[in-house]
DNA sequence: ATAATAACTCTACACTTGTAGAATAAGAAA
DNA sequence: TTTCTTATTCTACAAGTGTAGAGTTATTAT
């Protein structure tokens, strides 16, 4: 089962937004100018093909649901790039990451709770 | 200028991690079975078309080095993770990051110490 | 009923990626 | 110098991607 590509996980972020949805209301949420609607037919029955999306049939049209939820995703995603950068430390890519990216004052309290907790859980 | 697929990802990898390195160096870091020679040149030239190496000759080899800084690298990627994931907001990301990863308690703890000097230098 | 529309399938096509054989060039070994 | 080896380039080719026109069928507005 391969990875979905850039334009399919695009689209793919559009339907876990709306969680189900028409091929017209995928199309909606795209800005303009929007693809043709059989560039993402073709990028839904990929998506389909690989095992991302399946649909249920109402009237003439299909409304699209996720197989794959946004969490399980993302987080082989982030494990991928863990894997890959850091040599599969987590704790070293966390320290990369507050480095890197610039959270508030108040992201990084409310992170340090939310750290705070899963410490307790241990 | 295009991003590397995934398989010049992973000699980037390499070619980070050695600072400089002949080609042969290159294939060495590579597990069995190695790829052809021919294969690593390919990717080597269409990674130099992308502008992410360089070489100086050195008698009839090339020494390549990295022209792009695997932290800058990596800090883009995670911020196009983000992006597309997380609507931008880096705190978001950070707590889907801890309830995701599994870090040890002591991973939280040090990720902690350092959120701790993150604050102070606001 | 007839025409305009919408949803979907088929086909296409240029570009990228993964992978490597064939050919060439240029030192190294004999 | 004749051959072997190694580094690089050229060429290739199947699979995957981004994008969409043409065609088909069912639906709705006229």
């Amino acid at each position: 089962m391969t990875a979905l590509s850039n334009s399919e996980e695009q689209l793919m972020q559009y339907l876990w937004k709306q969680k189900k949805a028409f091929m017209k209301d995928l199309i909606d949420a795209y800005d303009d100018p929007k693809p043709a609607t059989t560039t993402i037919a073709t990028l839904l029955k990929r998506m389909q093909d690989k095992g991302f999306v399946d649909y249920t049939q109402v009237g003439r049209s299909r409304e699209y649901v996720p197989l794959v939820k946004k969490k399980d995703y993302f987080s082989k995603h982030v494990n991928g790039l863990i894997k890959n950068f850091f040599n599969n430390d987590a704790g070293q890519f966390a320290s990369f990451f507050t480095e890197t990216t610039n959270l508030s004052k108040e992201q990084l309290e409310s992170l340090k709770k939310m750290i705070d907790q899963q410490i307790e859980n241990k």
